[in-house]
DNA sequence: GTCCAAACGGACGGTGCCGTCCGTTTAAGA
DNA sequence: TCTTAAACGGACGGCACCGTCCGTTTGGAC
C-alpha cells in the first residue's frame, strides 16, 4: 500500500522536495486565476518561496505543471460522472454532471483555461481510463434519452459544446459575473426533450477526447504564434 | 463630400501610404486569424511587405490596428441591427440579430478573439452612437417579447451571454468545428417564449457596453500578466 | 525639372521570459 | 557524528518581441 501524503504531493521524495511541491501547486493555482494560465513560472516560483529551477526540477514544463494543479479538479469531474450514472433517475444524473462540471470551471478560475487549452488533442496515457469515461458519457446520455427527458437529437459531442462555451464565458468575464449561470439553465432546458422544436444542424464528428472528465487529459498549444 | 476611396483606407494620406494602409488592414486579418490576436506586429508587417516603421506610423497601438481591421465586421453588425428592427416579425428579426453577429464571429477567425477582448470596457468616443445601439437592443428585445415570441425572462444581457459564449466555442475550436452553429441552434430555442420551463437565475448587472453591434468599441486587456 | 514634406524601412536598444548550469545546503541513513 | 546523494536557488545566456530613431526614398505641387 502507498503511503497517505505522497499521493498527494508526490512519492519518493525527501521531506523537503515533498512539501515544496505542495507549496509550488498551491502557488500555481492562486497565479494561474490572477494572471491567466499563461502567467510567467517565475511568479509561480516566487509566490511559493521556491527558486526557478526548483520548480522546473519537479514540473519540467509549464505542461506538466498545469496538469498536476488541476489533477484535483479532473479527479472531482470523473467522481462527477459516476456518481451521475449511479442516480436514478437518468434525467438529474445528466443535468447534475453538466452542473458539477461547470460549477468546478467558475470555481478555479485557471481551470477553465486549462480546460480548453487541453480540450481536442489527447496524449495516450491511461488511454483505458478515457475509455471507460468516454464509455460512461454514452451511458449516461443514452439513458436519459431513453427516459424521455433527453431530446432525441442530443448528440455526445453536445457536452463538449456547453462545457467549452461555459469555459469562454468563465474566461471572458470578471470571476463574480450571473452569465455563466445563466448560460448553463439556458442549454439544459433546451437539451429537454420538450425543448425540441425546430431541427438542429448537424452535430460535430468531433469525440470526447480530451475532456477532463476522464481525470486525464492533455495539454494543448493553442493560438500558435509566429 | 468626402472622397470615396479616403473613406475606407484612410483621408488626407498620400497614395502609397494609403495603399500600404491597405494592405496592412488585409494582412492583420490574415495573421490574426492564423495565429491569434497576440500575433507579433512584425509578422503583419512582413506579410504586408511593410517595415514595422510605417505600420507603427499608421497604428500606433495593437488596439488601433485591431479595431481597424475590424472595423468592417463591426458596420456589419451594426447594420444587421437596424435591419432587425426593420424586419416586421419580431421574433425573426431578434434570430437573425443572434445568427448573423455569430456568422461574423466565425467568418473571420480573429474578430471573435477582438471581440472578447472588446467586450465590457469601453471608451467615451462615438458615445451616442453606442447609446443608440443600446436603445436599439433594448427595443428589438421588448419588441419580440410583447410578440409572446421572446421569453418574458429575457434579460438583454443575455444577448452578451449568447455572443460571448459562441466566442469562446469559436476560439477554442477548429475554423470548420460544428459545434458554434450548435450551440446558436440551442441557445434561440431556449430563448422562444414556449421554452421557457424553470425559473432561471437572476440575470448579470452587466451593460451591454462593448458589444461591437455598436460599430466602435474598444479593446481590453484580458488576462493580465506579471 | 525642382523641391520638400511626407512616407518609408532597416537597425537598434530595451525588456521580459525561458530553461539550464553549477556551487551550496540539507535530509536522512549508516 | 559522518557521509553522500538529493534538493536547492541565484545567476546567466539565449531568444522573441516591442517601439523608436534616423538616414533614405518618393509623391505631387509648383
Amino acid at each position: 500500500m502507498v503511503e497517505e501524503s505522497s499521493r498527494i504531493a508526490g512519492p519518493g521524495l525527501r521531506a523537503d522536495a515533498r512539501r515544496n511541491r505542495g507549496r509550488i501547486l498551491v502557488a500555481a493555482r492562486a497565479v494561474f486565476a490572477e494572471h491567466g494560465i499563461d502567467a510567467p513560472i517565475a511568479t509561480v516560483a516566487r509566490r511559493a518561496g521556491v527558486g526557478v529551477a526548483t520548480l522546473y526540477r519537479r514540473f519540467p514544463t509549464r505542461d506538466a505543471l498545469v496538469r498536476a494543479a488541476f489533477a484535483q479538479q479532473m479527479e472531482t469531474c470523473a467522481r462527477a460522472l459516476t456518481e451521475a450514472l449511479a442516480d436514478p433517475d437518468p434525467w438529474r444524473g445528466f443535468q447534475r454532471l453538466v452542473e458539477t462540471a461547470c460549477e468546478l470551471q467558475r470555481e478555479e478560475q485557471g481551470f477553465s483555461a486549462a480546460f480548453v487549452a487541453a480540450f481536442p488533442d489527447s496524449t495516450v496515457e491511461h488511454a483505458q481510463a478515457r475509455e471507460r469515461a468516454e464509455r460512461d458519457l454514452m451511458t449516461l446520455v443514452r439513458r436519459a434519452q431513453a427516459a424521455g427527458a433527453l431530446r432525441a437529437d442530443f448528440h455526445p459531442s453536445d457536452l463538449a459544446v456547453a462545457l467549452l462555451s461555459h469555459c469562454g464565458l468563465v474566461t471572458a468575464l470578471p470571476r463574480d459575473s450571473a452569465a455563466p449561470r445563466r448560460l448553463v439553465a439556458y442549454l439544459l432546458q433546451s437539451f429537454r426533450a420538450e425543448a425540441a422544436h425546430g431541427a438542429l444542424p448537424p452535430p460535430s464528428a468531433l469525440s470526447l477526447r480530451g475532456l477532463p472528465l476522464a481525470a486525464d487529459s492533455s495539454q494543448r498549444q493553442r493560438p500558435s504564434r509566429a
